[in-house]
DNA sequence: TCAGTGATTGATTAACTGGTCAATCAGGAA
DNA sequence: TTCCTGATTGACCAGTTAATCAATCACTGA
């Protein structure tokens, strides 16, 4: 790993922290080179500004849970199979954390000023969505982009309040939660 | 209206349209004060620091919607109707709509920093789980905790979906897709 | 008339922050 | 050695902003 790569990976993840911890956008690049172990002229060295530091944060963030989402489907066999692992990975701990809620609020925050992070963040939803349609359309049928819209739907209302009360949820229980959504859903239209 | 009365809900208001239009709690004091036609020395002087007229402003979108709850389930007879109508009500133009969902996602950020924004917060979701679980009850019986969580988690979820992408979405889509989500799950009981 | 009170503001300040830049440093190639 | 390139930084600046304050202004009750 060369240094660069090295360097840019740590500030990226001191970001996420910083944002984690401060729970808002409102963070300095002082603060986040400080916690990376570099000054902030080297931030600004590697990232051109501020937002492009968020983004490739945002893109860190979106990449871990992309990661999951693929070692997840990996060992899923058959369409039911592999709806749970979908639903299993968006509440793994590495996504369903303290910080990389936080930062994930935020990042919708991000997007209501910046064009590329509502994008990055349609990307994730659009993956999400037709995932979950690929697998639903042989259980459900026409029912599927209904069907894929609420279970999405759901997930982000569940990540949303985890970052109000980290303490009323945890991964499990959300998994149970989403599971028996689904469930329900197919059951109602067999 | 006392002078005083006007005022304030004028600054509350600015404030409100102020972090719609920036899309985020960094807004200033003095563009808030600008937009009401005022000095910022005269928000300061009505609400003492930034962050207390930010929990006014709060309490005033909550209170929308509270008020709309009300009206709405004023009309509703049956424990059917009135979840009907507990959901209709969450999706009202004065509610769903752009500034609102901007300034609501942004208390959300505020909350990770504010303890009474947190409170606040906090009494909104339980005010919306206690009343879908007391219509609830009578339909799925020990199921309705379970229900009312993932119809209230729904109803967020579309929330941070319409602050990502306005068009995707608006009121009687949402109000159908959480209907829908609603009768499946009573359907499932049954 | 006049004193008192709250509304209102312009001016000011102290602190902070994004971003720049010239200068050093370390290591490899020639 | 000498040169070059990328890494790294301390110092600095220009702009912004929350908060303060002394000073008007408008009105009311005695």
């Amino acid at each position: 790993m060369s240094i660069e790569a090295r360097r840019r990976k740590e500030l990226v993840i001191a970001a996420i922290e910083e944002i984690g911890v401060l729970g808002s956008l409102d963070v300095t690049v002082s603060k986040i080179a400080k916690r990376a172990g570099v000054s902030s002229a080297l931030a600004f060295h590697y990232f051109g500004d501020k937002d492009r530091l968020f983004l490739s944060a945002m893109r860190f963030v979106l990449k871990v849970y992309a990661t999951e989402v693929r070692k997840s489907l990996a060992t899923a066999d058959g369409h039911h199979a592999r709806l749970r692992a979908l639903i299993h990975a968006s509440f793994t701990p590495s996504n369903f954390c303290n910080t990389a809620i936080a930062a994930w609020l935020n990042f919708y925050v991000l997007a209501q000023r910046s064009d590329e992070a509502k994008r990055l963040l349609w990307v994730y939803q659009r993956r999400l969505h037709s995932n979950l349609v690929h697998d639903l359309k042989p259980l459900t049928g026409a029912d599927a982009q209904a069907v894929a819209e609420r279970i999405g739907g759901l997930i982000d209302g569940l990540y949303l309040r985890f970052a109000l009360n980290p303490a009323g949820l945890n991964g499990e229980s959300a998994t149970a939660l989403v599971l028996d959504a689904l469930d329900h859903e197919i059951e109602a239209v067999t």
